[in-house]
DNA sequence: GTGCGCTGTGAAAATTTGGTGAACGTAGGC
DNA sequence: GCCTACGTTCACCAAATTTTCACAGCGCAC
C-alpha cells in the first residue's frame, strides 16, 4: 500500500531514551518526527501539519488535563495517543472520552508505539474522503480509475466491468506480457478453466472499443502462443494519413505489426 | 455523520463474569450488544450489522490469528477491539498491523472497554462534518445539511432520513462513482450483506423525488455492475437522437455519448 | 507448400444485474 | 389500541453483460 505522504508525528515526552529508540525506529520507517516540549501552544501544533502526537501528559504537570483537552477540542483530526506510567482505569476513559485515540502504560515498547500510532491513522484515513488516484494516461487513453471509465479525447470508451478491470490489469504494466492465466487470475478472481476464450474475447472487445475512439494507435499486441502486451504505439505514418484527413468509412484493418517472438 | 443509531457490538468470549458486566453496561448505554460463540463466520458478522467487534482470540484456540485476520480483511469498516489476557509486543503488534484497532489487556475494566470502543468508533465516524458553511446547490438542487433538507426552487422535497443520507454522501463526491458496498458502508454505518438491495431501493426512491421536482435534469447515474454517480446533468432540451437510431457499421460520437443512462 | 495448432470473429445461449411495485414488520403518534 | 410513516425484503421482468461455440484466418514448423 502505497504511502501517499509521509507521517508526520510529534512526540512531547522528557524521557530521552524513550523519545530516543522511538525516534530511530520511525525514522527508518520514513516518518517526518519532531520532538517538542511540553509547553506548546496548540496553534503550533496546527502550523506543524502534524498527522499524529505522542505525548506524555506527566511532563506537562498539572496542566497535563487542560492541555490534553485543549489539543482534542482544537485538533479533531489528530491522532492523538498517550504514552505514560502509572494511570488509572478513571484516567484512561476519561482521557478517550476527552478525545485521545489510545492510552498506553510506561513503559512500551516503540514497536508497539508506532503499530499503535499506525492504527489509530489507518482509521481516521478510511473514514476520510478517499484521495483521488490520478488518471492514467497512455497515448491517446487515459484510465480513471475513480470513476471506472476510459476517455478518449474526452468521450468514454463505455466500457463494461470486466472489460474496464482488463484494460486496468494490462494498462497498469503496460510493456509488460502477460500469460492469459495470469490475465483471468487477475480480473476474474480464480484459475482460468483449461481452453476457456474468455480472455480472447474480451481482448476483441477491448480492442474494438479502442479502434474505434483512438484509430492512429494501436494498444494491445498479441504475443503468439504466449499471451498479450499492452503497449501504446502510433501507427507509423503511412496508415496515419489516411485517418488523419476524412473519416474512412471502416478503414481496413491495418497491418500488424510484426511481432516479437520468443 | 449524526450518530442517530445504536451501535451494535458483538462480544466473543467465554469469561461470562467479563461478559456479564460488559454487558450490563453495554446495555444502560443504549447499545445493542449480542454475545456470540468462537466460531461464527465471517459472513454472519456481516449480516449481524456491526459497529464493532469486542473479542478474546484465546477462546478461539489456534484458529484465533487466523479468526482476526479473516474478519479484518472481510469487514474492514469495523471496529476491532481484541481484549485478552497474557500477551507480547509481538503479539500485539501484529495483531495492530493486520487491522485490530485496539488491545487491551485482560483483566480489564469494562468501562474502558467502552470507552476504548467509543473512541474507535469515535474515529471512523468523524471527519465529515467540516464547516459545512454554504448550502451544495447541484442543477437545480440545493442541499442544505444543517436542515437536513434538499430543495428544488425553494421548495422541500421532503426526503426522509435515509433518503437524504443517501443524497449527501453521493452528493458531496459529485462525479465520483461510488460501488453499492461504499455507500451502503456510509450511510448505514456496516457492511452490506451480500444481496442487499436497500442501496438500489432508495436510488430509486431518490430519483422518482427528484424527477418530480427537477424534471428537466438528471442527477443519479447508474454504472452497470459496479454502482452509482451523482452528476447533475441538463436533458438535452429532448431526444434529438431519436431521428436515427440505426446503428451505421461504425460510429464515431457525433456528440458525446459519454455516459450510459437508464 | 502443407498441416497443426493458436487466435480472431460473430452470434446465440446463459447468467447477472438493475428497475419496480408491493408486501411486511416496526416504531412512534394519536 | 389504531393509524401512519419508513425502512426492509421479495418476486418478477427487462436489459446488459458474460460465457460459450463453431468456424475462419494466421503463424510457425517441417
Amino acid at each position: 500500500m502505497p504511502e501517499l505522504q509521509k507521517i508526520r508525528l510529534a512526540v512531547i515526552d522528557d524521557d530521552s531514551g524513550f523519545v530516543t529508540v522511538l525516534s530511530k525506529r520511525t525514522e527508518s520507517a520514513g516518518w517526518q518526527q519532531r520532538t517538542v516540549s511540553g509547553g506548546i501552544p496548540p496553534e503550533e501544533l496546527v502550523a506543524m501539519k502534524l498527522n499524529a502526537l505522542v505525548l506524555d501528559p506527566a511532563v506537562l504537570g498539572e496542566e497535563g488535563w487542560n492541555y490534553l483537552e485543549q489539543v482534542c477540542r482544537k485538533l479533531p483530526e489528530l491522532g492523538v495517543i498517550v504514552c505514560t506510567t502509572r494511570s488509572t482505569v478513571a484516567q484512561r476513559v476519561r482521557a478517550l472520552r476527552l478525545g485521545v485515540d489510545d492510552w498506553v502504560g510506561k513503559p512500551c515498547h516503540p514497536e508497539e508505539v508506532v503499530a499503535r500510532v499506525e492504527a489509530v491513522l489507518r482509521r481516521r484515513r478510511r473514514a476520510g474522503p478517499v484521495p483521488d488516484a490520478g488518471p492514467l494516461v497512455l497515448g491517446e487513453l487515459e484510465i480513471r480509475a475513480d470513476r471506472f471509465e476510459a476517455f478518449v479525447a474526452g468521450t468514454s470508451l463505455d466500457l463494461t466491468r470486466r472489460e474496464f478491470e482488463l484494460l486496468q490489469v494490462l494498462a497498469d504494466s503496460a510493456g509488460r506480457v502477460f500469460e492469459r492465466e495470469a490475465i483471468y487470475q487477475r480480473v476474474w478472481g480464480y484459475a482460468m478453466a483449461h481452453g476457456d476464450r474468455s480472455v480472447d474475447v474480451f481482448v476483441r472487445k477491448l480492442r474494438h472499443k479502442l479502434e474505434k475512439r483512438s484509430p492512429a494507435w494501436r494498444y494491445i499486441h498479441t504475443h503468439f502462443g504466449v499471451g498479450y502486451r499492452f503497449d501504446p504505439e502510433p501507427l507509423g505514418g503511412d496508415e496515419a494519413e489516411a485517418v488523419s484527413s476524412a473519416e474512412p468509412a471502416d478503414d481496413l484493418p491495418p497491418v500488424h505489426k510484426s511481432l516479437t517472438l520468443k
